[in-house]
DNA sequence: CCCGAGTCTGACAACGTTGTCCAGGCTCTA
DNA sequence: TAGAGCCTGGACAACGTTGTCAGACTCGGG
């Protein structure tokens, strides 16, 4: 007969129950649980009697079931773009303080902005009988979502409203921020300013551009076709981008890019330019103050935003909360010299 | 009678069950879970009302009690020290990957560099019956772990070794990357070398101080204690540390970071120094080449760290390692000018 | 000495799922 | 047409915990 591998063995070997240690300490069943979870009514030597079997079984008690049985979890979920990202990093961070400080724990996923995939993990989650979600959605439609708000999963989206399903929504002012950056580059003596930006059908991404547009309308300027490039990803794409508006027989006196990693790149080719170009960014992105020249950008509070959202999730979950809201976070427009460069025409 | 608000009794409402599904389908409670695992055994009909059934109700499986029933969760935990850092994003994102690739969940916790929250964190997620653990520990007893290795969970410490048990560990050769950085700075002329670390009691910061022992020591330098500077955290105390280093009777030409949130300081710290002074630091930083001069650095490779190490926790899980091993990833010297300074003597 | 009140303890059911096992109806063959 | 064998469906127990409830024991007062 043959012997499977030791740690094997291990693996199957069952854990501990209660019941094992109340066998031990020679008690029932229920005040082991009692010992377990400090209630009441237990002796002090009883106590002592099972504390000691429990520590001498290695017991830690099985939350599945007591999930089971209590019907909270205890935890929440977080499913967000890409957790590699330096603008979700601190974002999940501080959700993870909220619920750390209600006693819950964190589980994220990423769906790498792919509608489906943010489909899967959220049902996973719910399978999970998480208490609540905070969804950085990537697709446009969540009523298969309904169920789950019916039976009461406190939801928050952020960074991008909720599709066909009435939510609580928690962003920054993309439109207003965008729209600042821009006529800090006009008021400069821009005229000529490309935009480079994630696909419209990204809500945030929608929402700069119309910034953008917003700007560049009320300083009566009209845009051309090609000072704008959108649903550009990817590094080489966005070079490519970036130096097509800068050449060409209109080349652009400056540009804003739409989020960090465009930014990234546009520093990078902008680098290589012999004429001066000026750059605004959103999103701020570490070291921006330390280049030559420092970046100007539009810069919105990752943590500020998470810590929101979370907060807003446990007042739904106290019931404090009633009625979905969107809630719009202002951003902060940061000079630092690129967005101050003058048009070199 | 008062009426509780609308949320909250929505909350309250009990979930559909599979015996609800049955009962509206008119099947069996088992029929409906064949259906819902995709097992054999029922006809398309029968497959169909149930599958109507389903959707009508909005049922989702409680993964509570199934995992209660088959032992497994599919999830696995992670604890490192704080997600908003730039080397642990993507750590966290190639650990889910790996995960996924595996059917399993992600759940991180942030230990914030505390051993008490290291463990409490770590015993939360074996009380939810994770089935494997990575941890970045912050404590050095790891005794409180036997029980669950025992059980069978699988384990794998990641950048520091586990305290007083045996477990798998996969970190980067942080004594040989100091050394190497060290050396590079004094292939360049450099004697007088400042190091600013993080508290020795950290695994990390230990080795990396070592490695800067060994460089000094192999040239036949001997080291001041003035140039070495440990134990320091926060910008504050960094760059006070930096300047005291770089002012003084016997000021250093050059310096090497312990780490990233080390570098970051330093950087702005010699950016407003007149005299040149070299840097080199540990760990990579986003946008160092664009600097001027731009940031030389030791490289580790958080993604491939937190990829080996998810790829063992699951080799272990299927029963295909036994006994654990010390993983050394080797580290990457990034040349890019700030290392190489000369002296200004 | 007895009774009531209060304290401590344990038996039992229930949470929602899956594994085991058996029943009944069907098809196929002799 | 009977018997064997297969296919489908369902009853039931079990997973480990917690809530309910009742029993046993202690103590103090009448």
């Amino acid at each position: 007969m043959p012997q499977p591998p030791l740690r094997s063995a291990a693996r199957y070997g069952t854990r501990p129950t209660m019941k094992d240690v109340a066998a031990r300490a020679g008690v029932g069943l229920k005040t082991v649980s009692r010992v377990v979870n400090g209630e009441p009514g237990v002796t002090p030597e009883t106590e002592r009697r099972v504390q000691e079997a429990i520590d001498a079984l290695g017991f830690r008690r099985n939350d599945s079931a007591r999930v089971l049985r209590k019907g909270r979890t205890a935890s929440i979920g977080l499913v967000l773009e890409d957790l590699a990202d330096p603008f979700y990093g601190p974002l999940s961070r501080s959700v993870e303080e909220v619920a750390r400080a209600h006693g819950a724990l964190l589980i994220n996923g990423s769906s790498a902005e792919d509608p489906e995939r943010e489909q899967e993990l959220v049902l996973a989650l719910c399978a999970r009988r998480v208490d609540g979600l905070v969804v950085i959605p990537a697709g446009d439609d969540h009523r298969y979502l309904e169920p789950e708000l019916k039976a009461g999963v406190a939801t928050v989206f952020v960074d991008r409203p909720a599709g066909h399903i009435d939510a609580d929504v928690v962003l920054s002012d993309n439109f207003g921020g965008a729209r600042d950056g821009v006529a800090h580059l006009i008021a400069h003596g821009h005229r000529r300013i490309g935009f480079i930006g994630d696909m419209p059908r990204i809500h945030t991404a929608a929402e700069r551009l119309r910034g953008y547009r917003a700007a560049m309308e009320d300083a009566g300027i009209p845009v051309a076709d090609s000072w704008m490039s959108l649903g550009v990803t990817g590094p080489e794409r966005v070079r490519r981008a970036a130096e097509e508006m800068l050449s060409g027989t209109d080349p652009v006196t400056a540009i804003f890019a739409g989020n960090n990693r465009v930014t990234v790149t546009v520093i990078r080719v902008l680098a290589e330019q012999t004429r001066p170009v000026a750059l605004v960014g959103f999103d701020d992105i570490e070291l921006a103050d330390l280049l030559q020249p420092g970046v100007t950008v539009v810069a919105q509070d990752a943590a500020d935003i998470g810590r929101t959202a979370a907060e807003r999730l446990f007042r739904q979950l106290d019931g404090t909360l009633v009625t979905p809201e969107r809630i719009e976070l202002p951003t902060r427009l940061i000079t630092r010299g690129s967005g101050e460069i003058p048009p070199a025409d």
